[in-house]
DNA sequence: CCGAAAGTTGACGTTCACGTAATCGAAACG
DNA sequence: CGTTTCGATTACGTGAACGTCAACTTTCGG
């Protein structure tokens, strides 16, 4: 079922990724697909993971602090020790991610106003060519 | 008057940032500080520039794309082309941006649930050890 | 005036996140 | 049954963004 198990072209099809890629990260033990043979096979949860993984990257975590992440949506068979540490790791990124929506806004307010301006000087200088 | 000149010390101190990366900056045309015989003096463009490169940094931006912005933010004597371009550029920045901020929203409320999800299982964990 | 402190210019090193090429085994296909 | 094709492994290369170290001036406090 191709819909359950997809090779590492199908799955760099569906992503946009490459191979190197989906290895490297396997590597880094970020996803964990199964083996038919030689072969890898990609099933939902990798899949799951994957989008979680071009996710962080996108908001600038890096490919460690992504693990550490994915380790929360793992209903994991692991100790309170861990769990709760992965807990404490997870709200500091929760607050860096709170910190940046917010500096986010005022960033785009500031961008957009000074595209404005650029755009009145835009016009202002064609003007004054077409007048002088 | 160091309110409107700064060494590069300085500014080190007042961004948290190293000697290395002003020079580094510079080196790429991202800032351009005046000389005091050999040594570099930052004023206060230079320290509004600084912001921006910072700000740009921590929304994933790279050094190059950063440089193409800093022109929108300079009253700058180019010519009508050049502006255009700018905004042309600025414009498609905003919308990295505005995406960013869309789909950081998403992943707050996300990363919160999986949160909450796992300080639940991490107290039933506890829980069940009182009791068991 | 002079020695420590601060700053300068190379130039090479480093980390991250892959890219790229070589070589190989397995698998699909006419 | 040979040959493309897909995938695996290994290893070296790369670009971005600095770190680090050496060798020199320059400047400033005592």
């Amino acid at each position: 079922m191709s819909d359950e198990l997809m090779t590492i072209r199908q799955m760099c099809d569906a992503f946009g990724v490459t191979p190197r890629t989906l290895r490297f990260y396997e590597a880094r033990e970020l996803i964990f697909p199964q083996r038919r043979g030689q072969h890898r096979l990609y099933d939902r949860r990798d899949r799951a993971r994957l989008t979680l993984i071009l996710r962080g990257k996108r908001f600038g975590f890096s490919l460690e602090q992504i693990r550490q992440l994915l380790e929360l949506y793992e209903p994991g068979s692991r100790n309170e020790t861990q769990i709760a540490a992965t807990i404490t790791i997870a709200r500091e990124r929760l607050a860096d991610m709170e910190r940046q929506y917010a500096e986010l806004r005022e960033a785009i307010a500031d961008l957009a106003e000074q595209i404005n301006d650029a755009e009145t000087r835009l016009s202002d200088a064609i003007h004054s060519k077409r007048s002088g």
